[in-house]
RNA sequence: GCAGAUAUGGCGGAAUUGGCAUACGCGCAUGAUUCAGGUUCAUGUCCAUGUACUUGGGUGUGGGUUCAAGUCCCACUAUCUGCACCA
């Protein structure tokens, strides 16, 4: 009998299909189970290995579910707007809505081809206008609840193009496409404060069923730090106000750093006595990003402001005052109060530029290196604080600003807030106009969806406005307010945008007056599990827990938090152990694995390659010896005896199979259940024979990772329906133990030999018979005898 | 740089609470089947030493705790992921 994979799979993947084998329906007996994957964002090349181990690892888990008796909903979607569509549009001269049609019909026949269990009657496209009319809606919701605003933020420009580039599009300071310098400019642009929702970000983690590193990755992501806003004095007048976590040390500032974009700076060059040195310095670091700014392995660099002191407010000393890159604008008040006996970075820098260090807590040597300890210092050099704990003097300290009235406890986030705005045709355009008299105006809900409107070129323009802005008809509009003339706005939401809601509409992908019933929202969400990669953990499952936070806020969804449950897949690189890329031609197709061992290998595989949540290299070799073992299972059909029940020889064998299966799907264990069914195979063919009742349960356990095949043996067998109709097998906890067990004997920790005991046998008839056997090297005085029940035997000796 | 993770045979990896390190698969070796190759089946396979028994070493590096450490503690090193306009 031969496996001929290719017929087998295309017969039952008709068969689903033409069954609606997976359709979901909103309400049905038993309890309801949403699992979800990252729906793909379609690209030219087509689904990459890399998406399909999630995708299975979901689908076995959805199908066993489905025979556990849950109503299971596992859709699939595109988040289609997006840079690299548009790219190639442009360079190809098509339109984006083409490229992304073609791109999904591809991806949705290899998807089908692999044989996932999705509900294709729920599909959804963040670029139906039907879709993304809700994600204007939302982001008007929002607008209304002053969570969108505009302000200036500076971009990457391209000096030769004259756009505006995705920090992607730009390699060491240079434009990707034609290598001429990029700088950072201002430009007015759309944000979304999520900076609002910080706490909530992270208090509401409590309530959810993440992974430890997912939590702690989103909490220092938010960043949050409790510390003290304090103003100090300049000679010029005018104050700076810095944010420090660390108040206590206010005595031992030296200095103060503002950012090189501060804007007291523009405002005193005129009186500062060396503006030409300050404005170099300024002009360099514009062509630096933040992170080249914050390397702390780099000199560091900075420029003392001539003809202005700071006054520390505790002791009224005149202080320089420097602008250096390593103070970014974007967090805190973008100046800070150096103190270089207890900061890394301030220690540095007053070594380079010979600047007073001031040791004002005890316990470590200024002069060796900055000392951070905050649990064991005392506070000294530092007036009435003197004595003190780090905890003490934060305290007394802020008493003392807040009396004074130049100073205030304060909280602070490094979570900033989202940059909502693209240059950009391929995105949902923002549904805002701008009136003269009335300023920004949300259009109203009746005219939702606002098209993105037909344009000939897809070129970002000279001025760095989208596309968008050429086209004047367009533009041109009535403002909803006043009815005087208005012009839209010509920026599109970011890729993000789509996705940051699209499970919700998975629950009614049709509702036409919400985004989706709240029925359907009521009875499906939360989403029970949500598998995705780790890369996301701190944008895109960020930014959709905030939206979702917002919506619970404004009634429109039912739960606090979007995702009871969130785990994470590792990648799978090339069999060089390096990532998958076309540069380093190490690239796997799905398509030419499905072709050539079939969809149930490819899937056996992807789940035996190595823990599920690690990063993994391929190997065709591998890929094989999963063939090789559904081979061995097929061939078990020819060794089939009648009894409809486990033998005596296997019965132990196959409870703890199903035990082992069974828990090791739930925790994602998909290596070792595969290798668990090897072994029982392995075991019927040691045996030489396999009976009906073993084989059928098997059939049930394999099912999940290979459903063809499967599904075709327990047809040909004769069992009855199909396997998704019948019920997951039970095991029997009691008969998963065998009667007698083999023991480890030790003598001092070293494994001497080994016992067979029974289950039942009492610790001092153990220790007699591991005495009796290790006779011969008890050479000494026993100073210990330690039993570990069912496991092991150490007699420690002293010679 | 900051944040999060990872490190076990020739390779992918396994190992409830600290309790026989290397399950399962690949590769390799030997044998059977075959005209032959492939397939399939069986046996073996951490390293060193040795006549089989044996003995010693062994989970990135260096220390520590313990009767017992891949697992716990301290200090390193290397690699991977993210860093806000790729998604």
């Amino acid at each position: 009998m031969k496996y001929d994979f290719s017929a087998i799979e295309a017969k039952w993947q008709k068969y689903w299909v033409e069954h609606k084998l997976y359709r979901t329906e909103n309400t049905a007996d038993g309890e309801k189970f949403y699992g979800l994957i990252e729906f793909p964002f379609p690209s030219g090349r087509g689904l990459h290995v890399g998406h399909t181990r999630p995708y299975t690892a979901m689908d076995v888990i959805a199908r066993k579910k489905r025979m556990e008796g849950y109503n299971v909903l596992f859709p699939m979607g595109y988040d289609a707007f997006g840079l690299p569509t548009e790219n190639y549009a442009i360079q190809n001269h098509v339109h984006p809505r083409t490229v992304t049609e073609r791109n999904v019909n591809v991806f949705r026949s290899q998807l089908q081809a692999l044989g996932y269990s999705f509900d294709w009657d729920r599909e959804v496209n963040t670029t139906d206008p039907s879709y993304y009319k809700w994600t204007q809606w939302i982001f008007l919701q929002m607008f209304k609840k002053g969570l969108a605003y505009k302000t200036q933020m500076p971009v990457n420009w391209c000096t030769s193009c004259k756009c505006v580039l995705a920090n992607e599009e730009v390699a060491e300071g240079v434009c990707e496409r034609c290598g001429a310098p990029v700088i950072r400019k201002e430009r007015s642009q759309w944000m979304l404060k999520i900076t609002a929702y910080a706490d909530r970000l992270i208090d509401d983690l409590e309530d959810v069923n993440f992974p430890e590193r997912v939590k702690s990755q989103q909490i220092n992501w938010i960043g949050r730090s409790y510390g003290a806003q304090v103003k100090f004095a300049t000679t010029l007048g005018d104050e700076i106000t810095v944010y420090t976590t660390r108040p206590d040390t206010l005595f031992g500032a030296t200095y103060m750093v503002l950012s090189p974009e501060h804007t007291l700076v523009a405002k005193w060059m005129d009186r500062l006595t060396n503006p030409e040195e300050v404005k170099a310095y300024q002009a360099m670091a514009a062509a630096k990003s933040d992170m080249e700014r914050t390397e702390l392995n780099k000199d560091k660099t900075g420029v003392c402001l001539g003809g202005v002191k700071g006054i520390n407010p505790v002791n009224g000393k005149e202080i320089p005052i420097f602008i250096s890159d390593y103070v970014l604008a974007t967090y805190g008040t973008g100046a800070i109060m150096a103190v270089p006996a207890h900061d890394t970075r301030d220690w540095e820098f007053a070594r380079k530029f010979d600047l007073p260090i001031v040791e004002v807590i005890a316990g470590g040597n200024v002069e060796e290196a900055a000392f951070t300890d905050v649990a064991t210092g005392t506070l000294v050099n530092s007036d009435f604080l003197n004595g003190m704990s780090v905890a003490e003097a934060k305290t007394a300290i802020i008493n003392w600003l807040v009396e004074r009235r130049i100073g205030e406890a304060k909280k602070n986030f490094k979570l900033r807030d989202w940059v909502f705005s693209r240059q950009r045709y391929w995105g949902e355009p923002i549904p805002i106009v701008k009136c003269e008299k009335c300023g920004y105006v949300p259009l109203s809900e009746e005219e939702l969806p606002l098209l993105l409107p037909e344009v000939e070129s897809y070129e970002p323009t000279d001025t760095g406005e989208s596309p968008l802005a050429k086209m004047t008809d367009w533009v041109n509009t009535t403002c909803p307010c006043c009815g005087g003339p208005a012009k839209r706005e010509t920026d599109t939401m970011p890729q993000w945008a789509g996705s940051s809601w699209y499970f919700l509409r998975y629950t009614d992908p049709d509702c036409k007056d919400a985004i989706a019933s709240p029925e359907a929202l009521r009875y499906w969400l939360p989403v029970d599990w949500y598998n995705g990669g780790m890369e996301h953990t701190t944008l895109h499952l960020l930014y959709s827990r905030f939206w979702n936070r917002f919506l619970y806020d404004i009634g429109a969804v039912p739960v606090k938090e979007p995702y009871q449950k969130r785990t994470s897949h590792g990648m799978i690189l090339g069999e060089n152990g390096e990532k998958m890329s076309k540069s380093r031609g190490n690239v796997i197709n799905p398509d030419d694995i499905v072709k050539e061992f079939g969809a149930d290998t490819l899937r056996t595989y992807e789940m035996f390659i190595g823990a599920f949540d690690l990063a993994a290299s391929w190997s065709t070799e591998g890929v094989r010896g999963c063939r090789k073992f559904l081979e061995r299972v097929f061939k078990l059909q020819e060794m089939v005896t009648p009894e409809d029940e486990y033998r005596k020889v296997l019965e132990t064998k196959m409870h703890q199979t199903i035990r082992k299966v069974s828990q090791d799907y739930e925790n994602l264990k998909f290596n070792t259940a595969i290798a668990a069914m090897m072994a029982l195979v392995n075991e019927f063919y040691r045996v030489g024979s396999v009976s009906r009742k073993e084989l059928q349960t098997l059939l049930l356990l394999l099912n999940p990772v290979a459903p063809h095949m499967t599904e075709e043996m327990w047809e040909e067998l004769g069992f009855s329906g199909r396997v998704y109709q019948n019920s997951w097998p039970e095991y029997d906890e009691a008969k998963c133990a065998s009667d007698t067990v083999e023991i480890a004997l030790q003598v001092n920790g070293k494994l001497r030999a080994t016992l067979n005991i029974r289950r039942d046998q009492e610790k001092e008839e153990i220790l007699s018979l591991a005495k009796e056997a290790l006779k011969d090297r008890l050479t000494g005085t026993i100073v210990k005898e330690i039993y570990v029940p069912l496991k092991i035997v150490n007699i420690v000796i002293r010679p």
